[in-house]
DNA sequence: AAAACGGCCAACCGCTGTCGC
DNA sequence: AGCGACAGCGGTTGGCCGTTT
């Protein structure tokens, strides 16, 4: 079953693109919309593949991209996602609205991955890779469980993806025109929306609004993701973790407790499409054991003598938490984390 | 000042899944 | 069923740019 690769005829240009092809190639679309990509090249004039401009409308010039550093709520989510679903960069962005699968996957490579590492957390795991915090064997039998919470966590976004896709199909035959009533990225939300808030992408409205949005985002230089008392009105707003049922769980740990608190601020009132879609609620413990485990990173990310450098921990002030021994809240963590999947009742649903 | 180095990211490559003929 | 076209996905790379030596 092989196929040419689309980039082989000669005469057709490769890398970067010039301002004049990206003006072309955003004219070009907005008036006829992208149709065929392998068709859109030449009608639009450009010496490109359709696949290359295909990437380059996807990734860079499409007008519901968010641009500039990941928040924290941002970074928290792609953590969260990653050691739920590994590297599905596309699952991933669907949780990210305006955020595109290439940015994220950027994005990890070059900082999540390495903060992890740093911390002693396998970054494909997502578990320490020292057994000093889990060296007997009631830990180990703890981590098995955290395992098979992500693999249920995993199964259950695998069903939401496919709810996405069968919303792709059910919109299918709709022309460029209608999908510009719907962000390309923010698929899972409006999917999800279809079932819950159908109000949330259904009109040319709900585009004008997300474009008012993404232009704050840029003048701001931060998205609505920043501001923990931003207003969240629909799922576009994306952190979908929002939607795995999170918790009214409060952990023992410091960490967890904090995150608890800000977490509670911002994804309340968003969010439930999934728990429509996932009927059974996850388990809070679960889910609250992410949370101080993402937050330690975090945290861990604003530390001088941990984090790569000055500058990367630029995206993640403002939470109002105190850092000075988050290392210990690190150990003390994991130990609580521990306990608590210790503590919970065997006869869980989720074990 | 400039060479070396490393981080970052846009873009490419190659594969898979899906659809229509 | 087989094939080709296509879109989408994840891994990789090349080059730009800032920092260090």
């Amino acid at each position: 079953m092989g196929r040419s690769p689309c980039c082989d005829k000669v005469g057709l240009k490769k890398g970067p693109w010039t301002p004049e092809e990206d003006q072309k190639l955003l004219a070009y679309i907005e008036e006829h919309g992208h149709g065929s990509w392998r068709a859109l090249p030449a009608k639009a004039g450009l010496q490109r593949c359709g696949k290359s401009c295909r990437l380059r409308w996807t990734n860079y010039l499409r007008p519901d991209i968010k641009r500039g550093k990941f928040s924290m709520q941002e970074e928290q989510t792609i953590i969260q996602l990653h050691a739920l679903l590994g590297n599905r960069w596309s699952a991933i962005a669907t949780h990210l609205p305006k955020r595109t699968d290439n940015e994220i996957k950027n994005y990890w490579n070059t900082h999540l991955k390495k903060r992890l590492a740093k911390l002693g957390i396998d970054p494909i795991t997502h578990k320490p890779k020292s057994d000093a915090l889990l060296s007997i064997d009631s830990q180990s039998k703890s981590a098995a469980k955290l395992s098979h919470m992500a693999q249920w966590e995993s199964a259950r976004l695998e069903a939401e993806a496919r709810l996405v896709r069968e919303s792709k199909l059910r919109s299918h035959s709709h022309s460029f025109q209608h999908r510009l009533t719907r962000p390309p990225t923010a698929a899972f939300a409006s999917s999800a929306g279809e079932l819950v808030n159908k109000t949330a992408w259904n009109s040319t409205a709900g585009w004008s609004k997300s474009s008012e949005v993404n232009n704050g985002v840029v003048n701001n230089g931060f998205g609505d993701l920043e501001s923990p008392k931003s207003t969240l009105t629909s799922s576009e707003n994306g952190v979908g973790l929002s939607s795995m049922g999170m918790p009214d769980f409060v952990g023992t740990a410091s960490a967890s407790s904090q995150i608890k608190q800000e977490g509670e601020q911002e994804w309340k009132g968003f969010g439930s499409s999934t728990n429509l879609a996932m009927e059974n609620g996850f388990n809070d413990i679960g889910n609250a054991m992410e949370d101080g485990f993402i937050n330690l990173l975090l945290n861990d990310s604003t530390d001088p003598s941990l984090s790569d450098s000055g500058k990367e921990s630029d995206g993640n002030s403002g939470d109002g938490i105190a850092r000075d021994d988050h290392y210990e809240d690190n150990k003390n963590y994991w130990n609580s984390i521990l306990d608590l999947v210790n503590s919970s009742p065997s006869d869980s649903p989720m074990f």
